[in-house]
DNA sequence: CTGTTAGCGCATTCAA
DNA sequence: TTGAATGCGCTAACAG
């Protein structure tokens, strides 16, 4: 219909950038003069390098007159990867996922890389989908963010997915334990914070710690559970404040008065919840009742009282990720982390790397010494 | 290195998937002895549609027998379109942005979009160059959401951005009004917000209100301002929780004692800075002070007291922004919005197209009659 | 209705 | 070193 379109590609001198479709390397190598292979070398350092001033030189100057983009999918095309990445997570509104987007983005951006971000809303079938689609995208890894289920009949088809993918040369990397996945991992250290967090409120005096849970087959959920040791009245549910609203007035309610002095939210988002609760069961926190949140998200220190919880570092853990992603494929430096568990060996097939996270109690204005305690 | 985990995918005939690259159309064909054209037209129902049974059939066949994905950059290179939409969004931690961002790639995921999703971190700059590969990259559009800079250096290369963008077919769709941008756009109505504000606070008997105000620079921040109308202390500091605190401090010393009996935020992060910044201040929420937020995030139900504040619809906006732009290229339903304000002109370039949406206030704890008003 | 045939923009092998 | 030629996986005219 037009020729409009094509003409702009040789013309040395004066001409300005054709007014629709994007500048190929095509006409920067015809404006630069040169051919399209060198063109292609000297802006993307394809194969055997080469600089040859004058030439090079000039293909730079060229693309940039015409304001030239290389053209992603037809890069991806050619070598058979992409230089995007996915990230994974089940809800972006999750402040928890947010701050690890965020520090994955950072990284990401710092290597040029673009992120492709997929919620699954909690749907493990989501989850796996995407993989795929990834995977036929030649995309250059992707990151899972958020504890696997334990439900042996999906993790069994997403490990495949997984396997799928590495097989093509792709890079997983996830974020948060995953139940058996030989993938490379960053992980912070759940049963630690929980053993943590009971420490604090037993050295404050409380004996009768109720714990909100959430749902079990997250791997994520036992390991904070663990951690916790036993003893205690656990009550599970949704991930999320609604969950641990009413978790904890099932809790409330069934040791009435001084039965519980304390409550350890295995989430803020359940913790806030639970505060929640508390005040609307007339518990004062936290003279009548302690409350020890998990993950410190933003809002953490903004609720009332301020809460209490484990620290862990989301946004550095989704940097670390995504570095470990990226480091994957070309060799980056080996950076090390806040403690590399088990490096990977030289050789051929890289095996697992695991980092992990170290996590800090932060105690702020939830939890108080036990009632009963001064007593003793 | 391990077959041990892959034998689950069944395979009826003899074929078993290469192991290395992914199943191609040509392939599908092959299996299905048709030809590659045809494949593609059953598969990805190009040009004119066609169904055969039979054929049809047996391409479904082939191509669910050897797992086929369809490569998207080969799509996105053959048909000079890609099927992923950008989504440019200043923090990802913040909960307004998260919240749009929900909505947004909820209804992606209904089209089979793929969303990429990059932050700018407030840099205008970044703004534009990720709107640049975005074009390169042949996306099918871009959503800009948060409110632009009026800044008319900036604005300006980012308008051009934006045109070029739009003249290669990318459809640019704003959520948050934009000084200048001709796009399609999601507004929330800021003035009638910040107008029910002011009047809900004045019924309570407040006369002497303070704003926590954002940069004056902000579209969003100077409709809410317009809609606040005159006579109010006005002091301007970062978007955050930490410019709230900041703004509300200097606020209130100097203003002490009565010198002012409600405080109006022009977002909800920053009305939880000033919350801390009245509770450092000694001021007690609601006696001695009233606040209302802006915007109803998440949070503002469990802040202390819990926030009043205008809500907006962020989710659904992110939502109906996204329809808008996938309902830019192809003819989809036309969709009535909650108040389509200008819609286009059937003409060929489609002009501006505009979606309002209304906002409520929401009354909560943190407002209530002003302490003198109840002598009047 | 189905098959053939060119490219899309780029990386790369192979000659020169 | 540099250039010409081939193909990545798929779509979109064209034929038949």
């Amino acid at each position: 219909m037009d020729e409009q379109r094509s003409r702009a590609a040789e013309v040395p001198a004066g001409r300005v950038r054709p007014v629709t479709g994007a500048v190929t390397l095509k006409q920067v190598a015809a404006e630069a003069e040169v051919s399209l292979a060198t063109a292609s070398r000297v802006l993307h350092r394809s194969g055997g390098r080469e600089v040859r001033g004058a030439l090079a030189e000039r293909v730079q100057a060229a693309a940039e007159r015409l304001g030239y983009v290389s053209n992603p999918h037809a890069q991806a095309l050619a070598r058979a990867r992409s230089s995007t990445v996915g990230l994974i997570v089940h809800d972006v509104t999750d402040p928890y996922f947010a701050a690890i987007a965020t520090g994955a983005m950072h990284a990401a951006h710092a290597d040029g890389v673009m992120v492709m971000m997929a919620a699954t809303f909690r749907d493990p079938e989501l989850e796996i989908d995407y993989l795929g689609r990834l995977r036929a995208q030649g995309a250059r890894g992707a990151l899972l963010a958020g504890s696997g289920s334990t439900d042996p009949a999906v993790s069994g088809r997403l490990a495949d997915a997984i396997t799928a993918f590495t097989r093509e040369g792709g890079r997983v990397t996830a974020i948060g334990a995953r139940p058996d996945a030989h993938i490379d991992a960053v992980v912070p250290d759940n049963t630690d914070g929980a053993r943590q967090a009971r420490a604090h409120l037993e050295a404050l005096g409380h004996r009768r710690i109720g714990v909100v849970s959430g749902p079990g087959t997250l791997l994520t959920v036992r390991q904070r559970l663990e951690g916790l040791g036993d003893g205690l009245r656990t009550v599970e549910a949704d991930f999320t404040r609604e969950g641990g609203y009413e978790a904890a007035a099932k809790l409330l309610a069934a040791h009435p008065d001084g039965g519980l002095t304390a409550l350890i939210a295995l989430n803020d988002l359940m913790a806030a919840g639970a505060l929640a609760a508390a005040r609307d069961a007339g518990r004062r926190v936290p003279e009548d009742l302690s409350v020890v949140g998990f993950d410190d998200l933003p809002f953490a220190a903004d609720l009332s009282p301020a809460l209490t919880t484990v620290r862990l570092p989301l946004r550095q853990m989704g940097e670390r990720a995504m570095a470990l992603l990226l480091t994957g494929s070309d060799g980056a430096s080996p950076a090390a982390g806040p403690s590399a568990a088990s490096a990977a060996e030289p050789g051929a097939a890289a095996s697992r790397r695991t980092v992990d996270f170290p996590v800090e109690l932060v105690v702020r204005a939830s939890t108080a010494e036990a009632a009963g305690a001064r007593t003793t």
